[in-house]
DNA sequence: ACCTGAACACCGTTCAAGT
DNA sequence: ACCTGAACACCGTTCAAGT
């Protein structure tokens, strides 16, 4: 018995669903055909096969990150806005990021966001190959927070816990760095007041 | 027709030598079993299962990243060395390091190389929550480094390819700018410049 | 053009039986 | 203590057959 009118749309939307709340492990084509209703095979008429599913997936992703929308009165207001909407919307789907990354493709989803930061560096009064440059710093700067900063929440109870490993003794008599390092960081809070001193640096240093 | 004692290190290395070379998903039961020459269920009585196989190989290479000898005169310099050694230890087995990173365990493999940061950026004088800080940004900058690298390798030829996207009006009519952010990116230089201006920074500030 | 069930070649895992 | 083959419940995919 036939539903009507299966669509390529409804397969990835379902597919996209499941793929951000349980992670691609989750989605066997079987899986996927009783959630829609429809025979297994019905999905490879619309999409070819689960592998493209998935590209189309991915697709998406990159797609939807590149609309990156820069906010703020000072080039460096704007270069911080885009990396911290970089950051949430990476945040906001870290299965199918991980994904767009198994790809290679984290680059050609960046590439926006770089044109954005080009415009700011640019407008901050930075050219040629330093302007590049903090164009990269800042690129890795927010790729490599978000992607520690995942680790850390996803971690494991660890043995030693931190607690344990950071006492004063281990941190050679420094009792407020070991709390320091014990302590969960406050992400938020780091990732602005990192990008912000990476930005002022990047571009105070331009009359050297 | 038994093989003489198939031992749980034998497993571990011909497992190993696999992921290594082609990623965890050419993993299989019945595959490793036939490369050791033993029934597929020999296997499960010296390891448990596929998980827990995987989980010892990520538990080794945790292991093997502990390991680091800080080199160079100076605080900054062997900041800078475990940096780079870091970079070379992750970098020369990229699918064990993507699975330490899935099970959340990335924190526990770099709290060694965090006592061996502590201990240089106190030699620089640095204390308290400045130098968990610095310990930190080190850490993060490394990670971050060798994932965003290793994904510019992987990627797949671009469309649009850099070297369109990048040409003179894209880039605000700064032609060097679209030169440097066309060129591939000689990673090698570009993370020693970066990590040394980063730990000069960190470490020069903190009469502030 | 779209959907279907049957069949194929794979998986990881369990288990009773061997030595 | 260690190894085995058979069997189970899953996969993704193909294909001939339907409408």
């Amino acid at each position: 018995m036939a539903r009507e009118s299966l669509t390529r749309e409804e397969i990835l939307v379902a597919a996209g669903s499941l793929v951000r709340r349980h992670g691609p492990a989750a989605l066997t084509m079987r899986g996927l055909a009783a959630e829609l209703g429809t025979a297994v095979t019905s999905i490879y008429w619309h999409v070819g096969n689960r592998e493209s599913l998935l590209d189309a997936l991915v697709e998406r992703t990159v797609e939807e990150l590149g609309e990156i929308q820069p906010r703020g009165r000072t080039p460096a207001a704007r270069v911080v806005s885009v990396a911290r909407t970089l950051r949430r919307e990476l945040r906001a789907r870290p299965h199918l990021i991980a994904m767009v990354h198994e790809r290679g493709l984290t680059e050609r989803m960046f590439l926006p966001a770089q044109q954005a930061l080009v415009h700011e560096v640019h407008a901050a009064g930075l050219r040629g190959a330093r302007a590049a440059q903090a164009v990269r710093a800042v690129q890795f700067q927010v790729v490599g927070y978000v992607l520690v900063e995942r680790n850390r929440e996803r971690a494991p109870r660890q043995r030693p816990a931190e607690e344990e490993l950071w006492h004063t003794a281990t941190a050679e008599q420094d009792p407020s760095l070991a709390r320091a390092l014990a302590a969960p960081a406050d992400h938020e809070r780091l990732f602005t007041v990192s990008v912000r001193a990476l930005v002022d640096g990047l571009l105070r240093d331009r009359e050297e």
